[in-house]
DNA sequence: CGAATCATTCGGCGCTCACCGAAGTGTGAT
DNA sequence: ATCACACTTCGGTGAGCGCCGAATGATTCG
């Protein structure tokens, strides 16, 4: 607080939201931001591969990426890794991925539809789980009064409760009332899944007690045999949100 | 819940990032875009003035604006006024914004250096207080223990009683904890101020008690007399947020 | 030390798109 | 009816940028 001016006369500072949508507004660099929604780092040839664009390209959409901000990098060797720079840009691309029309993309092999039928069913979304599993979830907990959405959503006292008792802290030291929660516009399904704070500390007990696993360099989530059992016992989920084969979420609900 | 094919094989549906942030990767959509931040709804004229192009290029951007669902028209005559589509919009490019890297923009006229003070001394941010009144407000509600902002922006039972002594109905028809708290980072001084549906409520009532005003077509706000009496008695607020051309606020803090 | 692998730089091609001005269409005022 | 005004359509121009392939640099492996 040592100047009374705010600014020389000659020039002010603006954000420039252009120059951030620009980045996003190439197909490539769009697919390679979403690729790294699972929240892994990959490196410079995956995403290539991942893109279906030649490494050099690859190379200058990452150099714009990182120069913007968006990606943060880490050389060791010969490799380069990248992945987003931070949970308030995940939810950023959350929210607008969210807004954005639909595309239709050609499924050419029996594999790809295959692999587009488990990210269908479950995946993670930055550090929580998205997919017809966690819109499952979400709304499951809602309908049993543990999570409100009124006004937004936050726990409620029976949901801060039900948290504990599977043994995962809860996100403030004192009050309960604190959990960090957000919904996230489902982009499969068309429908709000949990994330924020709870949601990724969910999605890490599910992990950590082996009721869901993760390949490295996909969003995929399996369910294991535990995971069935345990979401059945504490939220009663269906069997056809357990199974990847007999999944079908309407869109749009 | 008819057929068991989750898709034809030939053709699955992604949502398309890329054209949503074409949209917004032209400076003049952008400028459209954030003026339009303000809540309001400009007609074309209005904003072929204000982003300085041609009308037909203004006809051409909004076009695809509202073609891509981002901003709501609505004709009244020869007019052709638009606003964004709705409180979704907004808050995805308030988050979009707070990610942008800043750019030098040259100040002409001492009329603009003055209109670019007053933004960043308040501001509405499409339904809720911005500028370093509103960073002002988020910060001393957390200073007295109105708000938490641990794992994520939350009322305590102290600030949810706080809102309801100033006759602002809470959120929810039942809990205390329900109401819909967000913050957004501030582009003006980077530091966060509130939203959600409390910054709106919040923002209502100082409107409706004429603590503020606001003129249409600009997102400048005044403090009137009444309200840095109320500023002062509720908040404590010093004396440099609440009078313009004291108001420095450093950035980055 | 070579050979193989991953990433980068550079030149060049082609397409997209933001811009304007001039002419056209519809609405409101005289 | 006539004029003024707000917006729209259209054609043309120029700049920007996404792409690739070939050559180079950097790192690891045999």
């Amino acid at each position: 607080m040592n100047r009374p001016e705010v600014d020389h006369e000659s020039a002010a500072e603006t954000p420039d939201l252009a120059a951030l949508a620009s980045l996003l507004a190439d197909r490539t660099r769009a697919a390679i931001c979403i690729a790294l929604l699972d929240g892994g780092a990959w490196s410079a040839g995956e995403l290539a591969e991942y893109a279906a664009v030649a490494p050099s390209t690859t190379t200058e959409h990452l150099n714009l990426l990182v120069a913007g901000g968006l990606l943060a990098e880490e050389r060791q060797g010969r490799r380069r890794y990248v992945r987003l720079a931070g949970p308030d840009t995940a939810e950023a691309l959350e929210n607008l991925a969210g807004l954005a029309p639909y595309r239709q993309v050609p499924v050419r092999s029996l594999a790809e539809a295959n692999h587009r039928r488990a990210l269908h069913h479950a995946r993670t979304c930055y550090d929580h789980i998205a997919g017809a599993l966690g819109v499952a979830i979400a709304e499951t907990m809602t309908e049993r009064g543990l999570l409100v959405r009124d006004y937004g959503p936050a726990l409620t006292r029976a949901g801060a409760s039900w948290l504990g008792d599977l043994g995962i802290p809860d996100a403030g030291p004192s009050a309960a009332h604190r959990a960090h929660v957000r919904t996230c516009l489902d982009w499969t399904v068309r429908r709000q899944h949990l994330s924020g704070a709870v949601g990724a500390a969910l999605c890490r007990h599910a992990l950590d007690q082996k009721w869901i696993t993760k390949a490295p360099t996909t969003r995929i989530i399996t369910v294991t045999e535990i995971g069935r059992a345990a979401f059945r016992r504490h939220l009663g989920l269906a069997e056809d949100v357990l199974t990847p084969s007999l999944t079908l979420l309407p869109p749009r609900a």
